[in-house]
RNA sequence: GGGCCUGUAGCUCAGUCUGGUUAGAGCGCACGCCUGAUAAGCGUGAGGUCGGUGGUUCAACUCCACCCAGGCCCA
C-alpha cells in the first residue's frame, strides 16, 4: 500500500503530456462549428488579401448542373479541386477559388415542365422561364452548402452562374464573335420530331414502346457497275430493308460495310447483291438461291442503283455503322430522316432531303405523296413498290421504335434548319489539334482521348429547340423569312441581355430589341418588319463560354486557366466546348493543363446508378465519419484510375485518420510547456537521435511537397500514413518517451527531444492542412505555439537542406536495422514470458561489418533510447562469437536484467536503492528529484 | 460493335517506361506485450500462380498478341 502511493507521488513527478486535444475527433459535430469559424473570419477572403501580388495559380471550376443533390462522384471532384487549390495555396501561390454553376438546360426545363403539368398549367414562355430560374437558384444554394460542407473553400458567396445577366451576355458576346469571324452558319439536320405535338424531341423526351411496322425487302436495279461486280448479269439489283416505308421517297443512297463480305446471289428475280452473313436468313425468300461470288464492301464502291419508286440513281457508299443483325447488309439511307443516314450524307454531300412538313404530311413538291401524311402513305408505298416488282417481301413486325412522351405517339427523325458551328472554317479543327499539342494532359494518355474527339467531331450543332437557355440571337426578315447576320446586332443584343437578362429577348417587344432603322439585308432599306428567333444555344455553348464570362471577365482569375480538372465525360463536353469556343475567338487552348480524374465505381468496379441501388451519398459519410474522413479516403485514391467506393475502404481511412490524429495529439500533449521562443534547441546542439528525427522530417516534407507538385495527393496519404506510423509512432516517439516523462522539463535532454517534436508538429501539419483541413485547424488552434488565426493562412515549410546530415542518417539506418533484430530477440522472450516491457531487457550486441561496429561503438548512448531497453553493451565481435548472427548481420544477446526496477523511470538499474530518501529510484530519478 | 483507359496481397498504394537474386509498404487480420499517448501505444506472424492464355527471351509482374472483367464516350 504505501509502495503504491509512493509510486503515485512519483508520477506526479514526470512530465506526462497534456492537451485538451481530445483523442476522439467527433468529426460529424466539429466540422460545422469549424466552418461557421472560417467564415466568421472570413478567411478565405483574408488568405486572397494575403496572397495579392504572388504567382497566380488558377483552377478554373467546371460547372455542375444545378437540379439535383450533389453525388460521390461531384463531392470526390471538389474534394480534389480544394486539394488542389490549398496545396497551391500553401506552395505560396495567389490560388483563387471561384465555384460555378450550369443553370440553363433541358433537365431543369423539364422537371419544371411536369410540375406544371402535374398541377393542370400551361405556363407561357415568361412564366415557364421565371420558374426554371427559380428552380436552378434553390438548387444552386441547396448545392452550395452541401459543397461548403465538404471543407471546399472558395468564392462561395460570389460564385459565377452560367444565368446571371453578365454570364449571359458574355455567351451573346461570345455568339458574336463567331459571327463575327464566319464560324456560323444554317443547315440542315435530322432531329427527333413529334409529328402529333409538332415540336422537337430531345433524347430524354423519347420514351421507347413496342410499334407494329410493315418490314419490307425491296430489290433496287443496277445502274451503273463500272467495274462489273454483277459481270454483266440481267436483271440485276441489291436488296435493302426498311421498316419505315414512308422514307423511301427520300432514299438517297445505300450503303455497305467496307469490311462486310457481300455475295452476289443467283436467284428467280435476277442476280442479287446483299450481305453474305445473311444469305441463310434471305434465301428462303426465294424460291432458288445460288451464291454465284462474293467480294468485301469496299469493292463495291461505284455501284449506282435507281431509286426504288423514281428515275433517279441513288449510289453505294460504304460506312462502319452496317451491321448483320436484321435486314440485308446493305443499308437503304434517307439522310433527312436518320442521324447515320446524315453522316453518311454530309461525308458524300448527298441532298438532306426532307420532304415531311412539321405535322407528317408530305410536302407538295413529293412526287406521289404530297398532301398525304406519313403513316397513311406506309400501306401505299409498300402497294406501289410491289406493283413497280420491287418488292420481293413483306411481313409485319412488332418492334421497340421511339415514342413521344407527352402524347405516346411514334416520332420520326426529320431533317430541320439548325444553327451550326463549322468546324472546319478558317482551320479551326487543325488550330484545335495544335492548341491540344501545347496543353499538358494528365494522365497522358488523355491526350489521345481529346484529340480523337476534335479529330471526328461533326460541326457543332449550336440550336436547340427548348425555353431555357439563351435565345439564338438572330431574326428574320417577315418578308423573305432569311436570317439577319449582323455582328452589330448581336452585340447590340448582348448589351441588352447585360442590362435585362436573357429572358427579355422572349419577352419584350420586338421594336425594343430591333434597332430602329434596321432593314433585310436581302430585302432592302424597306424591309424593315422582323420576327425573333426562339431557339436557344447549346448549354455546352453556355459552359464553353466560361473562359470569357469567368477567367476573363473576374479580376481574380486569369485567361487561360492553369488548369481544368474534370471526369473523362468531359473530354466530349466541356474541356471540347470550352477548346472550340476558345481556339475559334481567342486563338488558343483556354487551359494550360487539363487533369481528368477517374469515375466513381462501387466496391466491385461497377458505375454507380440508381437502379443498380449502389448509388452512395456524400453525406452518407460526412454525416457518419466527417468530410475529413471523406476527405483523406479521396486523396487515398489514385485519381487517374476510377475511385472504388466501400465502406471497408472507409473503415480503413478511418484507422489511418486515428493514427494521424494521435500523432498530433501526442506533439501536442509534449508540448504543452514548451515555447519555441525561448526553449528551442539550436540544430547543431540536439541530441542525435533529435537531429535524425528532423532530418527524417525534411525528406518526408520534400517528397510530400513533390507529391502535391504532382497532384498525387495518394502518394500524401501514403507517405503520411506510413511517416507517422512507422517513423513516429514505432521508432522515435516511442524512443524517446522516457527521456521526455523523467529528464527536468526544463533540461536541455526534453528540450532538444521537444525541439524536433515542435518542427515535427509544425511541418507535419501544414503538409496535411490541404488533405484535412478540420482536423489540422483543430491541430494549429490547440496549440500554443502558433499565433496566427489559421494554418490554412499559412504555407509549407521551405527546404532546409541544413538539416539533413547524411552521415548522421547512414549511422541511424545502422542503428534502426540492428534495432530490428533486437526487436525481434525482445519478442522471443516475451513469448517465454521472460520479460513484458522491453525495459525489462538488456541487450548486448555487436555488427559483422567492422564499419557498423564502429557505428554502434560511436553511439553506444544513443542505443538504450533507440532499443528501448534499460541497457545496452556493444561487444567488441570477438566476444559475441559463440552468438548465431541475426540476418541483418548483428550478433545480439537479449536477457531479462538482473537488477531492480525504478520506481520512477522503471528502467532496471544497478543502482537503485543506493539512496535511502528514495530507496526505490535509480541514481539518475534521485539526482533528477533533488535538483 | 468501335475508340480511349484501368486491372499487383482482404483494403489503399509502390515496383512495370530502362526484363534479371525469395514482388515491397501501411492498414486490416492472427497471436502476444504494455497499462505513464490508454475507446491509445509496441512487437511478431500469416496473406499475392502480379486479371487470363499464348508468344518473344537464357530470364517477364515488367515486352508483344489475343482473351476476360470493369470504366468513360460513341454506335
Amino acid at each position: 500500500m504505501a509502495k503504491e502511493t509512493q509510486q503515485k507521488d512519483y508520477k506526479e513527478t514526470l512530465n506526462l503530456p497534456r492537451t485538451p486535444f481530445p483523442m476522439r475527433a467527433k468529426l460529424p459535430a466539429r466540422e460545422p462549428e469549424i466552418l461557421a469559424g472560417w467564415k466568421e473570419k472570413r478567411l478565405y477572403e483574408r488568405l486572397r488579401a494575403d496572397r495579392q501580388g504572388r504567382t497566380r495559380y488558377v483552377l478554373h471550376d467546371g460547372p455542375p448542373y444545378a437540379n439535383n443533390h450533389i453525388h460521390l462522384g461531384t463531392a470526390v471532384d471538389k474534394i480534389q479541386k480544394d486539394m488542389i487549390v490549398r496545396s497551391r495555396s500553401m506552395m505560396g501561390f495567389d490560388a483563387p477559388y471561384v465555384p460555378g454553376w450550369d443553370c440553363h438546360g433541358m433537365p431543369i426545363e423539364i422537371y419544371v415542365q411536369r410540375e406544371f403539368r402535374e398541377r393542370g398549367e400551361e405556363p407561357g414562355l415568361a412564366e415557364l422561364r421565371r420558374r426554371c430560374r427559380e428552380f436552378a437558384g434553390e438548387w444552386v444554394a441547396i448545392q452550395r452548402g452541401e459543397f461548403e460542407r465538404l471543407g471546399g473553400w472558395g468564392a462561395w458567396d460570389d460564385p459565377y452562374l452560367t444565368m446571371s445577366k453578365d454570364y449571359e451576355a458574355d455567351i451573346v458576346e461570345t455568339f458574336a464573335d463567331l459571327v463575327e469571324k464566319g464560324f456560323i452558319y444554317r443547315g440542315l439536320r435530322p432531329i427527333h420530331w413529334c409529328v402529333s405535338c409538332q415540336t422537337a424531341l430531345a433524347e430524354a423526351e423519347i420514351e421507347y414502346d413496342d410499334k407494329d411496322s410493315p418490314s419490307i425487302t425491296v430489290v433496287m436495279g443496277v445502274l451503273e457497275d463500272p467495274n462489273q461486280v454483277f459481270a454483266g448479269a440481267e436483271p440485276a439489283g441489291v436488296l435493302i430493308w426498311t421498316t419505315t416505308p414512308w422514307t423511301i421517297p427520300a432514299n438517297r443512297a445505300v450503303v455497305v460495310h467496307p469490311e462486310l463480305e457481300y455475295a452476289i446471289v443467283e436467284t428467280d428475280r435476277g442476280h442479287l447483291l446483299y450481305a453474305h452473313g445473311r444469305h441463310e436468313a434471305l434465301a428462303g425468300l426465294f424460291e432458288h438461291a445460288e451464291v454465284v461470288r462474293t467480294l468485301p464492301g469496299s469493292e463495291l464502291e461505284g455501284l449506282v442503283f435507281s431509286h426504288p419508286l423514281e428515275e433517279r440513281p441513288s449510289p453505294l457508299f460504304v460506312a462502319d455503322h452496317v451491321t448483320l443483325e436484321e435486314g440485308t447488309g446493305v443499308v437503304h439511307t434517307a439522310p433527312g430522316h436518320g442521324a447515320e443516314d446524315f453522316a453518311v450524307g454530309r461525308e458524300y454531300d448527298l441532298e438532306i432531303y426532307n420532304p415531311v412538313q412539321r405535322d407528317g404530311v408530305f410536302v407538295d413538291t413529293t412526287p406521289r405523296y404530297a398532301g398525304r401524311h406519313i403513316w397513311e402513305t406506309n400501306e401505299q408505298i409498300v402497294d406501289d413498290l410491289d406493283r413497280a416488282g420491287r418488292l420481293i417481301a413483306r411481313e409485319d413486325v412488332t418492334h421497340s421504335y421511339p415514342h413521344c412522351w407527352r402524347c405516346q405517339n411514334p416520332v420520326i427523325f426529320r431533317a430541320t434548319v439548325q444553327w451550326f458551328l463549322a468546324i472546319e472554317h478558317d482551320q479551326l479543327r487543325q488550330r484545335a489539334l495544335g492548341a491540344i499539342d501545347d496543353v499538358e494532359w494528365i494522365p497522358s494518355s488523355t491526350i489521345n482521348r481529346i484529340r480523337t474527339m476534335v479529330e471526328q467531331r461533326p460541326d457543332w450543332c449550336l440550336s436547340r429547340q427548348r425555353a431555357w437557355g439563351i435565345g439564338i440571337p438572330a431574326v428574320y426578315c417577315e418578308a423573305c423569312d432569311e436570317p439577319l447576320f449582323d455582328v452589330a446586332f448581336v452585340r447590340h443584343v448582348a448589351e441588352l441581355v447585360r442590362r435585362e437578362g436573357a429572358d427579355f429577348w422572349f419577352v419584350a417587344p420586338i421594336e425594343a430589341i430591333v434597332p430602329e432603322g434596321t432593314s433585310c439585308q436581302h430585302c432592302g432599306p424597306d424591309a424593315t418588319s422582323f420576327r425573333r428567333e426562339v431557339e436557344i444555344l447549346d448549354v455546352w455553348f453556355d459552359s464553353g463560354s466560361s473562359q470569357r464570362a469567368v477567367l476573363e471577365r473576374r479580376e481574380d482569375l486569369a485567361w487561360p486557366a492553369d488548369m481544368y480538372k474534370e471526369g473523362p465525360d468531359q473530354h466530349r463536353g466541356w474541356f471540347n466546348s470550352s477548346l472550340m469556343l476558345a481556339v475559334a475567338t481567342r486563338d488558343a487552348a483556354p487551359y494550360r493543363t487539363v487533369l481528368t480524374h477517374g469515375w466513381m465505381v462501387d466496391a466491385q468496379g461497377r458505375a454507380m446508378h440508381k437502379s443498380r441501388g449502389n448509388v452512395i451519398a456524400p453525406d452518407q459519410i460526412t454525416e457518419k465519419r466527417g468530410a475529413d474522413i471523406l476527405r483523406l479516403w479521396t486523396a487515398a485514391n489514385d485519381f487517374t484510375r476510377d475511385g472504388r467506393f466501400s465502406w471497408e475502404a472507409i473503415d480503413q481511412v478511418s484507422e489511418a485518420y486515428r493514427r494521424i490524429r494521435n500523432t498530433f495529439r501526442f506533439l501536442l500533449g509534449n508540448l504543452a510547456d514548451f515555447d519555441p521562443e525561448k526553449d528551442a534547441v539550436p540544430l547543431a546542439e540536439l541530441l542525435d537521435f533529435d537531429r535524425w528525427a528532423i532530418g527524417d522530417l525534411e525528406r518526408l516534407a520534400t517528397e510530400v511537397r513533390e507529391a502535391y507538385e504532382r497532384f498525387e495527393f495518394h502518394a500524401v496519404y501514403q507517405l503520411l500514413v506510413n511517416y507517422c506510423t512507422v517513423n513516429l509512432s514505432a521508432i522515435y516517439l516511442d524512443g524517446i518517451k522516457v527521456r521526455l516523462y523523467i529528464q527536468p522539463a526544463g533540461g536541455t535532454e526534453r528540450r532538444s527531444a521537444q525541439t524536433a517534436l515542435h518542427t515535427i508538429l509544425d511541418t507535419l501539419v501544414r503538409l496535411a492542412a490541404p488533405v484535412l483541413p478540420f482536423t489540422t485547424d483543430e491541430v494549429w488552434t490547440t496549440s500554443d505555439a502558433n499565433q496566427s488565426d489559421s494554418v490554412h493562412l499559412e504555407e509549407f515549410r521551405p527546404a532546409q537542406p541544413e538539416r539533413i546530415d547524411a552521415a548522421l542518417e547512414a549511422d541511424w539506418r545502422t542503428i534502426l536495422r540492428a534495432r530490428q533484430a533486437v526487436t525481434r530477440e525482445l519478442e522471443g522472450l516475451r513469448e517465454g514470458k521472460v520479460i513484458g516491457s522491453s525495459l525489462g531487457a538488456q541487450v548486448e550486441v555487436s555488427a559483422e561489418d567492422p564499419a557498423e561496429q564502429g557505428i554502434l561503438e560511436h553511439h553506444a548512448t544513443a542505443l538504450e533510447e533507440a532499443f528501448i531497453v534499460s541497457a545496452v553493451q556493444v561487444r567488441p565481435p570477438e566476444v559475441m562469437s559463440g552468438v548465431e548472427p541475426v540476418e541483418e548481420g548483428f550478433r545480439v544477446v537479449v536477457e531479462p536484467s538482473p537488477d531492480e526496477k525504478c520506481d520512477r523511470c522503471w528502467r532496471y538499474r544497478e543502482d537503485v536503492g543506493h539512496s535511502p530518501e528514495h530507496p526505490g529510484l535509480c541514481a539518475e530519478c534521485t539526482a533528477i528529484l533533488s535538483s
